[in-house]
RNA sequence: GACCCCAUCGUCUAGUCAGGUCUAGGACAUCAGGUUUUCAUCCUGGGAACAGGGGUUCGAAUCCCCUUGGGGUCGCCA
């Protein structure tokens, strides 16, 4: 019955038939469709994919949905074009622009439901999986009353006391029920783990675990075996929160006659704070800034109905849509913790960047080589070097290493993949500049830019109207227009002139002029005018340097807004001291 | 609480499996100087760790045990 995968598979797209003796290592990634791809499952992928790759094998993407509460067809494309981005492809899954397809398919669960009742009959029919009756209330009743004795639960196997006639009524009557696979007596199971060693778990610590639910789909340990087996998956590769599931799925092999697969258990993703990083921390701020505010109802402009919004907050497994959790977030002013890829792709981050950093969190090649691009990783991965313990998320050696990738570029590249990036996140960059201007732009912020969001988020002045620019009496906005003797107003009606006559409007002319300027009245002291400038055509004491700035802006605007900025000399000077 | 996993600078890690070359290396962060028309870069230098206790051994960051600390799991979620 079972089908022999690996055989099937060489051969196909013309791979390593003539290696038939080593089976082709298989990996897989198995989400289920809920959200964004968050980081930790971005390195489970990645290390999955990589293993694959170093091997010479195939990586597989499946998608398990067997929760008909939570699965969506919508989110599940969400993460495909996450992958798609950080360039890990698949070979076989779900079909997605050139990537996917293959023959073990379906490969979404939901699809798969015939394929697991046969192998559920197999193991009902021979005894080794039994129909249990026991409501959800029941068993929640059963657990908390073992709870307050301190004593720990573990299903009391009742339902295999039930004879086989009242089962049969039962059922035909149509009562609810599960099937639970009966664990073997007394025997300890042990796996060996690529990363972690020999993993022992005594018989006694397993209870007898629900391989199908009432609703008749199969949870999630016995779909990953049969799938697993069905797919021909050599090594199973995936965070240690599923480390206690592995007997389970082990048991249920032996009970099949199915091989084990190899598996390698990864140590978490933690938050700077040592907790798990998970997508759950989104909510978990939400309602810990909801709880403090004693919100009892949404929030005007939340856009969340008062009933879901009791339900959310009472659940801490509940977790909002992304659009309702940014405007919640938005509302609150809160911050939301950046933990999806899709979070630091629009936070300006390189995905060769992010893969790179995730493939460090838990595994390095050795040495003292930390940068590398993809074909590297495929090159040197290997399990043999995962690393034990858990690691911390750091934010600020990302962004170190976004700022070297964005260094090392070379200037076209550069103002490709900004532009690429604007069309994604910011296409009013675009369409308020000339392709010559977004390129000065570009060029001009390349050197102080740490990731693609670093111009934007500094740059707005530039596509702004000339008569919306506000000079906030700031410390620093004061310093550079109103302090000294000679204070910048001055040195700025000074120059306006000056700036009016300059042509042809170039970075290098500008520069000659202000230079020149400069050089006479202020002892050759540039910043002495160019910071007064900075805050006139800016509204603030940042932009790039200021030839390029000036030339971006255009002649006309510049002296605009240095018109403007004189114009309310009177009213700047009258605050503060 | 029970079971399981883990333990080198603030953080990610190299070194551990095959004990000596480790007065423990790199990176990020930090601190001090310097360059710079702003911000950011950039350059130079500094401080910073083998969790604790027992063994084994001529010799332990490396092997063993205990303690402590951190984490995971305990769903008809995956």
């Amino acid at each position: 019955m079972a089908v022999d995968i690996s055989k099937k598979n060489v051969g196909q797209r013309g791979s390593i038939s003539h290696m038939s003796e080593a089976p082709l290592v298989r990996t897989r990634f198995a989400p289920s469709p809920s959200g964004h791809l968050h980081v930790g499952g971005a390195r489970s992928a990645l290390f999955c994919w990589a293993f694959a790759r170093r091997a010479g094998g195939r990586f597989l993407l499946r998608i398990e949905d067997t929760d008909q509460k939570r699965s969506s067809e919508t989110a599940s494309v969400g993460f495909l074009e996450d992958l798609a981005w950080l360039g890990i492809d698949w070979d076989e899954g779900p079909e997605w622009h050139d990537h996917g397809g293959g023959d073990t398919g379906p490969y979404y669960q939901s699809q798969r439901l015939d394929l697991y009742e046969t192998y559920m009959d197999q193991l009902v029919e021979s005894g080794l999986a039994y129909r249990a009756f026991e409501t959800p209330e029941e068993l929640t009743a059963a657990r908390a009353a073992a709870r307050a004795e301190k004593r720990p639960y573990r299903y009391d196997r009742g339902a295999l006391d039930l004879d086989a006639s009242t089962v049969k009524n039962w059922m035909a009557e149509g009562r609810p029920h599960v099937i639970r696979f009966r664990v073997p007596d007394d025997a300890a199971t042990t796996i060996q783990d690529a990363v972690l060693g020999e993993v022992r778990v005594e018989a006694s610590e397993l209870e007898d675990f629900v391989i199908r639910k009432a609703d008749g789909f199969p949870t999630y340990h016995f779909a990953v075996v049969i799938d697993d087996h069905l797919m021909g998956v050599t090594h199973v590769i995936r965070g240690q929160e599923h480390l206690a599931n592995s007997p389970k799925h082990a048991l249920l092999q032996d009970a099949l006659g199915f091989d084990r697969p190899v598996w390698a258990h990864v140590s978490l993703i933690f938050n700077p704070d040592g907790s798990k990083m998970s997508k759950r921390d989104k909510d978990k701020a939400l309602r810990t800034e909801v709880r403090s505010l004693g919100l009892e109802t949404p929030p005007e402009g939340s856009e969340i109905d008062p009933q879901a919004w009791a339900e959310w907050l009472g659940d801490k497994r509940a977790q909002l849509e992304t659009g309702k959790a940014v405007k919640l977030a938005e509302v609150l002013g809160v911050e939301l913790p950046a933990i999806n890829v899709d979070d630091f792709r629009h936070g300006g981050y390189l995905p060769e960047v992010l893969l790179n950093y995730l493939a460090l969190l838990g595994w390095s090649p050795g040495g003292d080589q930390e940068q590398f691009d993809r074909a590297f990783i495929c090159e040197h991965f290997g399990l043999d070097r995962i690393v034990k313990s858990p690691a911390k998320f750091d934010r600020s050696k990302l962004l170190a290493f976004n700022l070297d990738a964005i260094q090392a570029m070379d200037d076209d590249q550069f103002v490709l993949r900004l532009e690429a990036f604007c069309q994604d996140f910011e296409p009013l960059f675009l369409e308020a500049m000339t392709a010559h201007q977004f390129k000065v732009f570009a060029l001009a912020n390349k050197a102080r830019s740490k990731t693609f969001r670093d111009p934007i988020d500094s740059g707005r002045f530039f596509i702004e109207a000339d008569d919306i620019i506000e000079w906030p009496a700031t410390k620093a906005v004061r310093k550079a227009l109103c302090k000294g003797e000679v204070c910048g107003f001055d040195r700025l009606a000074a120059v306006r002139d000056l700036l009016a006559t300059c042509d042809p409007w170039t970075p290098s002319q500008i520069e000659l002029i202000l230079t020149a300027w400069a050089e006479e009245n202020c002892d050759g002291n540039l910043g002495q005018v160019a910071q007064p400038i900075r805050v006139a055509v800016s509204g603030g004491p940042v932009s790039p340097p200021i030839f390029d700035t000036l030339e971006i802006l255009g002649q006309d605007a510049t002296l605009a807004r240095i018109d403007r900025c004189l114009a309310s000399r009177e009213q700047l000077q009258g605050t503060g001291a």
